[in-house]
RNA sequence: GGAGCAGACUAAAUGGUCGCUGGAACUUAACUUUAAGUUCUGGAGGAAAGUCCGGGCUCCACAGGGCAGGAUGGUCGCUAACAGCGACUGGGGGUGACCCCAAGGAAAGUGCCACAGAAAAUAUACCGCCAUGAUCAGGCCCAAACCUCUUUAUGGUAAGGGUGAAAAGGUGAGGUAAGAGCUCACCAGUAUUCAGGGUGACCUGAAUAGCUUGGAAAACCCCAUCCGGAGCAAGACCAAAUAGGAGAGCUGGGUUGCCCGCCUUCAUGCUCUCGGGUAGGUCGCUUGAGGCGUCUGGCAACAGGCGUCCCAGCUGAAUGACCAUUGCCUGAUGUUUAUCAGGAACAGAACCCGGCUUAUUGUCUGCUCCAGCA
RNA sequence: UGGGGGAUCGUAUAGGGGCAAUACACCAGACUCUGGAUCUGGAUACCCAGGUUCGAAUCCUGGUCCCCCAG
C-alpha cells in the first residue's frame, strides 16, 4: 500500500463514531476548522469531515471536502501514531487557497503538538 | 453604428506528479467469494437544480363499484403519458422582425358588484317631462269657462340628471299629450336558417327574427374528458450482540376521505407450532419509450427501416488536488507587437425516463427598426 | 432523498375581494414631589415578482426563506 493513498476503511463513517470522537477526543480550533482527535487501537489513522450547509452549496461544500482529504492523504505518515480525526469546517473555509488549508493545520497538526496532547491526557 | 427579435451550438485545451472509484483479464494469499497487487478501459449537467406535471418500476387485491375530492378546457395531430410539443383558428400587444393568451357555459340556478349615484340588473320612477282631478293666488268689471302660477293625488313616460371601473345599442328622421326600436334608414352586435370552402376550430356571402341580452366562472356552480393509494428510505433476501417472546388458525380488527366490496399484517382472548427480528450487509442498480449515422413518410412535432456503439453508479456520499504551458476576457503601462495584475458564470448524478419552470458563460446564423455615409 | 405546513407592525396572533384589527413592547402628553400603575394620543406591517379583476394581504402561477415528519 502506496503511503499516500486514502482507502474506504480510512474514512469515518458511521454517526456514532463522530458521536464518540466529538465527546471524548481533544478539540481544537483553528480561523477556519474545529479539530477533534482521539487515538484509536487500529493499525492506521482515519478522517471523518463535517460541512454544514452553512459553507455553501454542494459544490462548495465538495470542494473544501475534497481538498481536507488531499491534505490528510499527503500528511497522515507524518503522525506519530494511529488517530481519528474529524474535522469541522467553518463559514469562510471555502474562499481558502489549498496552501491556506496546509498552513493552517500543519500549526494544529504537526507532530510535536500531537505528542505534547496526548501526554497531557 | 445603435436598439431589438428568433434559432442553433458551447460550457477552455494539453502535459506532468500523487490519488478515489465501476467493469474486464491475470497473479498471490485465504478459500469459493473475500483481500492485496498489475495491465487495459469508463467516470457529472444543460440545467444533474426546483420537485411543478406525466409515465415506467415495486408493494398494497394486476386495483373493482358508487359518492366525495382533484386536474384539464379553441381545433386537428404527435406521444407510453402529460398542464408537454407541432400545425392551424380566434382574440390581444408591438412602427416592425415577432411575441402573449386557464381561449367551454353568465338566455340552468344561487350569490357578489364597496364608496358615489335616482338606479348596479325581475327598472315597484327620486328629481324631471306630460295628461287628468282637487286646491291657493292672479288676469278680463264679477261668476263660470279659459290662461298663468303654488301645493297635492292618480296615471303615462327610460329623452335629460355633477356619479361611477361599469348606466340598459349609436346617429338622423318620422311619430307623440310627453316620450320610447314605437316605426324607418345607415352602422355595431346577438341568435337561427340557407349556400360555398375546410377533417375541424372557423371563414365568406345571403335572408329572417326579437330589436339589444352589463361585469365577473383565477365566486359557488354546470357541461365534456381524465385520475385507486403510496413511494427505491418502494420492495426482496442474509443476519450479530442483547432481550424473551414470535408465527399460524378462529374471534375481533384492518384497508384512501366515506359506503360497498375485499383481506387476515398489528392489538386482545383461545388453540397449535418454534423460530422471529434490531444494528449491519447484499440485491433492487443501471441495456434504456438508449445514443450516433443514414434512408423513407409527414408542413412539422414525430414515426418506421437499416447499420453501429455500450457510454457514471456513489451511500458522512467517488468522479479529484497541485504545478506548468497555451488560448479567451477585463484593467493599467502602452497605443501593430509586448509586459504586469486580475478573472472565467450557474452549478454536483442518488431508481430511471419525457416535459415545464428557474439560475447562468460565450459564440455564430438569419431577420426587423432607427441614424449616418456612398 | 421523499412527503407535509407556513411567512401580516419590534413580538404573538386575527382578518379568506372594498380604509388591515387586538394584546404586549416603543415614543409623546396628563396624573404624581419622583417612579410604577392608570388615562389620552401617535409612529411602525401584509416575504418577492408576474397575472385575473374597476379594485388583491386575500384568488391563480413562479421564486426566496423558515419549520415539521419519515432514517
Amino acid at each position: 500500500m502506496s503511503c499516500f493513498s486514502f482507502k474506504r476503511k480510512e474514512k469515518i463513517r458511521k454517526r456514532s463514531e463522530f458521536i464518540t470522537i466529538y465527546n471524548k477526543g481533544v478539540k481544537k480550533e483553528t480561523q477556519h476548522f474545529k479539530i477533534a482527535i482521539l487515538p484509536n487501537n487500529k493499525q492506521w489513522s482515519r478522517l471523518g469531515i463535517t460541512v454544514s450547509k452553512k459553507i455553501g452549496n454542494a459544490v462548495k461544500r465538495n470542494y473544501v471536502k475534497r481538498r481536507l482529504r488531499e491534505y490528510f492523504r499527503l500528511h497522515k505518515a507524518y503522525l506519530s501514531g494511529s488517530f481519528d480525526i474529524v474535522i469541522t469546517a467553518k463559514t469562510g473555509a471555502n474562499r481558502l487557497k489549498y496552501s491556506d488549508i496546509c498552513k493552517e493545520m500543519n500549526d494544529t497538526l504537526s507532530p510535536e503538538i500531537v505528542m505534547q496532547d496526548n501526554a497531557k491526557n
